[in-house]
DNA sequence: TCTTATACCGGTATTTGTATCACGGTCGAG
DNA sequence: CTCGACCGTGATACAAATACCGGTATAAGA
């Protein structure tokens, strides 16, 4: 294997974060939100749902701008759990 | 074509994001940086050369965790430009 | 009822990210 | 000079991200 296949914690944490943005999202529809990002409805979809765990740095970017959020918060968020942990002291 | 191939406007971001990275990087080499972000040292170094434009939000996040940056100031630096001026009121 | 809008889902196509492999360059030691 | 170690790089392989299409379900309004 070449590319490591997401693990299994990997995909929880995309379901997390795509809950987060959910959450962020509030009552605005996933077109409205997807067309300010500049994405399209249903990568923002797939990204909400978790069927896109790691999307890339600059389609996040643009949706936390579309949504008003802070990525340190956002990856904060999705790190905290278990990988905080392993890595802090 | 159904993946829009990545503009040349985003290329030269992906340029100057790497370049923002391997400032931040200073003496420290990339094998030291890159096992402490847990990627691969080629691929932080095709970030820093500009040959992964868009790399996952959590290699990022990683990254940043690992060089000590703002995942929000890494990504107003490369959004700035130009890009504000348009999206921006 | 019918239409409209939103969200969800499956499949498909293309491009890209990431990791491994193998090579060349540099530096210090022997 | 040869060896080893480290760094950076190019080529290659595979998995995933993004986008588009069609279909389905639910809710609101005419």
């Amino acid at each position: 294997m070449v590319r490591t296949p997401l693990t299994p914690w990997e995909r929880e944490r995309g379901e997390r974060f795509g809950a987060l943005l959910r959450e962020a999202r509030g009552e605005r529809s996933m077109v409205e939100v997807a067309a300010v990002a500049g994405v399209s409805a249903e990568t923002l979809r797939k990204i909400e749902t978790g069927r896109a765990p790691t999307p890339s740095f600059f389609t996040i970017a643009a949706l936390a701008f579309a949504l008003d959020l802070s990525l340190d918060e956002l990856a904060a968020a999705c790190v905290l759990p278990e990988d905080g942990a392993a890595l802090s002291a």
